[in-house]
DNA sequence: CCAATCTCAGTTAGACTGAGATCC
DNA sequence: CGGATCTCAGTCGAACTGAGATTG
């Protein structure tokens, strides 16, 4: 291989760096670590992670049926069903009957759970200023469009 | 309120968007997403994504004992155990007693273990690529480096 | 004695699968 | 009838907790 052999050189020089390289690995990390600065921030209350994401859609996004909005925070439709009875329980959100599809349950979220909602925003902003602290805004910003850009469309022929 | 009262017209200037703006939201979405993506590679095999984690570390890093082996790649200790039982029973590693402190294990990858790394490396590059299709080269270097600088640094202090 | 390392048993939250009931 | 929606029961991989045995 000519020249360059001494094993700490060619190390410096290609360095594989199997995880520390690839984004499929490192986004789990990072993940991993979003998910223990919620919870640290969430563990006063019954809400968790995924409660916070259904309310944050239906305020975001407005009253939805539960597969559409379960496609909307990208959670499994069968999951949807005890995360609303939790937030319905805590008055949150309210289900309420389509009168044009009669299988279709439209949630909403109530003045209770737009309150509260407010709360939750402020521990959730606060653990993502935790988890970006070292990013300067402009980098925050760039990262949150490429993670955007990575997910999977949600929007497409739905509705 | 003044001026501006339409409701169109204020969600099209707030657009507050609680989750696609931020990264500690977008970044577990990106992570489900990946996690599918290997997991789809993996299904043959009895390799799932924290053995090639171990695998992949030992490659990079060399032999450890597996406590600090366990830190590299972010699992809990007890957890690595039964990774480490796994891929043992392939002949993938081997935990060989540390002779100056003999509460460790030195845990070091096998010859077998290198020829199906690469072949997991293949598979796993693959879920990449899909994981990161929408961006540009410079783009995914950029998205790996910001992810990297966000993940707590498990080199202090330890040895 | 205290601390670190590896191991084991059990818990938990989360993602998923498959099926049933209802309705379009 | 096929297909969509919500619900329920159970499985699975992963993260974590707490404790025990051994050793420094």
């Amino acid at each position: 291989m000519g020249a360059v052999n001494d094993p700490a050189k060619v190390s410096a020089m290609t360095n594989p760096h199997r995880l520390s390289d690839r984004v499929i690995w490192l986004v789990g990390r990072a993940a991993q670590q979003a998910q223990r600065l919620v919870q640290a921030k969430f563990v006063a209350g019954p809400i968790r992670k995924p409660h916070y994401g259904v309310l944050a859609s239906l305020a975001d996004g407005g009253p939805a049926a539960q597969a559409p909005l379960s496609d909307r925070i990208g959670i499994d439709r069968s999951d949807m069903v005890s995360l609303l009875d939790d937030l319905e329980e805590l008055g949150y959100v309210v289900r309420r009957a389509d009168r044009t599809d009669r299988r279709r349950k439209i949630v909403e979220i109530t003045d209770d759970g737009t309150v509260a909602l407010k709360e939750l925003d402020r521990l959730v902003h606060a653990a993502d200023d935790q988890l970006v602290a070292p990013l300067t805004a402009d980098e925050r910003a760039t990262l949150a469009g490429l993670l955007a850009r990575i997910l999977p469309e949600a929007d497409a022929g739905r509705r």
